[in-house]
RNA sequence: GGGGACGUAGUUCAGCUUGGUUAGAACGUCGGCCUGUCACGCCGAAGGUCGCGAGUUCGAUCCUCGUCGUCCCCGCCA
């Protein structure tokens, strides 16, 4: 019969010495010192010393003395102090150990091909294929339990505020717009594909319009696009929608949420309120809509000062209706060739032709390039003046399009802060207003929504929608922490009539709309109340929670950059069989395995 | 779709610049010894398709090309 635990290990330090036992876990390491054998126990909770004594039970000795690595075990013994002179303080069960009498060994263990213990850490590609393994690392599991805490906070959190957590299909209907969908096809319908929601948008309006009033879910989104180290192609929303609501009472909300999370989680306090900016202030001063405000580094634009130079690209940069911006590296004269170039690359990678490097030398003079050569001294000490520069820095200046100029420095901004580490610990967050309603696509001669196309325009701009599109600023917003993008939501349309001319701009004609939003139109036209809402990237909340810059590390089972489960081998390929039963046949045969076995 | 980095023992890495006889280290594993260890210690041993394929060469872990895999970035995605 299974002898049942008592206590976790980690427990067994609490308790006074005499105390009888039960724990049970892994074997972590053994230290066989010939006639005493001490054996780490590790559980969830930590680890713990067990004493294998061959004067008090000879035949248990000789067992513990076998045990190998991450063999599972029971143990009863007595709670025991340890001498003075074997204590240890690094450990937080170091004032006691186990002396075992009774040991059951319920299975043994390959040897495995991680360490579990202690310094450097495997290859990811090892870690994700024993994912097991790996989540048995404290480290790990510390995080899968914060996530959880993280979960539950939200939960409660929502509860007390009057939300009501209503779940919502995986099995969708695609719709376009947005994110490329995961396809799933349907047997009773041949042909017929549901898609797995990329979010679950229209139906948490539609509970609005239901009168749920105030919705939340934590719900998986499925997105088929290309993952990145903060992006994987199933993750995990805080998703919200409530009715008869201002905007400043959402914020009020979430901000709220954030301090109970932060507090009650990592035990961090954040200040209220969180700063505000408008979409249009962060792409020009940070070069980003999601600005990271743990350090300064502000962009400024200096077109003004230098139409007129003499300098060829950059007065016709300014004839164009480009800008010319600026970025003052503090200390940034001292870089040598090679570091200045991979400064320009970053800038490069983000569409700009080139960064121009400038020094800022004593006595107000500019050294390198053509502004060194061809500006007044006047001009420069002006440059100089407004940029508050300082004898040693460096100037970062790209001219172009106002948008590959933002990005460009935006991507340099970061690029010297991580250099000169002026990433401090502190959470900064950050409310983004007033983005853009729509984005204009070249290549396919047409609008898009930025955030999605029921957000409602903001009410001095509607008129816009008809005469400049481009113009129109949308009641969203994003809640930045620490340059990462956690949440997102706005307001949304309300009237069918509005969300009418919405699609129009967009291109999406009556029929159209009808087709593949006709469900979501007529929901529109029932009485539909003024609502808003938001959503939180769990996996990127936690991130920041537990300090890690890789959402893997956040989820228990992750898949890689191409997508690919290297536990699982997902995807794998199915039988002819399965795929007949969908009504689908494959292109080609080249990747087959399904076979392999027959 | 594009750019970059990496791939050598079970694991983490060195070796590659300048091709050459037996590819090393540490940890782990296995065997022996050891009564207070906790990175236990000491003695000994086993362990390699140098990702895969082709090419150059008398000879390739090393050079070239291709391919596969993982990571990072741009595009894409909110």
């Amino acid at each position: 019969m299974l002898l049942e635990r008592t206590h976790y290990c980690a427990q067994v330090g609490t308790l006074a010495a005499g105390e009888q036992v039960i724990v049970a876990g892994w074997v972590r390491k053994r230290r066989d010192l010939g006639h005493l054998v001490f054996v780490d126990l590790y559980d969830r909770t930590g680890i713990l010393q067990v004493v294998f004594d061959p004067e008090r039970t000879p035949d248990l000795h000789r067992v513990g003395g076998d045990l190998g690595r991450e063999s599972v075990i029971t143990v009863s013994g007595t709670v025991s102090e340890r001498p003075v002179d074997a204590l240890n303080p690094s450990m937080a069960t170091g004032q006691v150990e186990l002396i075992a009498d009774r040991l059951t060994v319920h299975s043994t263990s390959k040897v495995p091909p991680i360490h579990l213990t202690g310094g450097s850490e495997a290859n990811e590609e090892l870690r994700l294929k024993y994912r097991y393994l790996d989540l048995r690392r404290p480290e790990m599991f510390r995080i899968i339990d914060l996530r959880h805490r993280t979960s539950q906070l939200t939960r409660s959190f929502y509860s007390s505020e009057g939300f009501i957590e209503v779940t919502t299909p995986y099995l969708m209907r695609s719709t376009p717009e947005g994110a490329r969908d995961f396809l799933v096809p349907s047997r009773l319908h041949k042909g017929m594909c549901y898609a797995l929601p990329q979010s679950p948008q229209m139906l948490k309006q539609i509970l609005m319009i239901s009168g749920v009033d105030r919705y939340f879910q934590i719900v998986k989104c499925f997105r088929d696009e290309d993952s990145r180290a903060d992006r994987q192609p199933e993750f995990s929303q805080i998703d919200v929608e409530m009715s008869f609501t201002r905007m400043d009472t959402l914020f009020d909300i979430h901000e709220r949420l954030m301090q109970t999370i932060f507090k009650e989680a990592i035990g961090v306090d954040i200040p209220r309120p969180f700063q505000r900016m408008t979409w249009k202030t962060a792409m020009e001063r940070y070069g980003s809509d999601k600005p990271d405000l743990r350090f300064g580094l502000e962009i400024r634009d200096i077109t003004r000062l230098m139409i007129g130079s003499g300098i060829g690209f950059i007065d016709s940069t300014a004839a164009e209706g480009g800008v010319v911006r600026a970025l003052v590296y503090p200390g940034g004269s001292i870089l040598s060739r090679k570091q200045v170039s991979e400064l320009e690359q970053v800038a490069k990678t983000r569409g700009a032709a080139g960064m121009i490097a400038v020094k800022v030398e004593s006595g107000n003079e500019l050294s390198g390039g053509a502004i060194g050569k061809m500006l007044s001294s006047d001009r420069k000490q002006e440059v100089i003046a407004s940029l508050g520069a300082n004898a040693g820095d460096l100037l970062c200046i790209v001219a172009g399009n106002a948008m590959i100029v933002a990005n460009s420095l935006g991507a340099i901004r970061l690029e010297i802060a991580r250099r000169e580490k002026m990433m401090t610990e502190e959470f900064r967050f950050l409310w983004v207003t007033e983005f853009p309603l729509l984005e204009y696509n070249e290549e396919d001669g047409r609008f898009y929504a930025m955030h999605h196309p029921f957000t409602s325009p903001m009410d001095e701009d509607i008129d816009w929608l008809d005469k400049e599109p481009g113009r129109c600023r949308a009641k969203a917003y994003d809640l930045v922490l620490n340059g990462i993008e956690i949440g997102g939501g706005s307001v949304r349309i309300h009237r069918a009539d509005v969300q009418t001319r919405m699609f129009d701009v967009l291109g999406i004609n009556a029929c159209k709309a009808e087709e593949q939003f006709g469900f979501f139109l007529e929901a529109l036209r029932y009485g539909t109340p003024p609502h808003c809402g938001i959503a939180f990237g769990l996996d990127r909340l936690v991130m920041t929670l537990a300090g890690t810059d890789n959402l893997r590390d956040v989820i228990a089972f992750p898949k890689t950059l191409q997508a690919v489960c290297m536990m699982t081998q997902a995807p794998s390929s199915v039988t002819n069989d399965q795929l007949n039963i969908v009504g689908l046949q494959k292109k080609s045969d080249k990747n087959d395995k399904t076979d392999d076995c027959a």
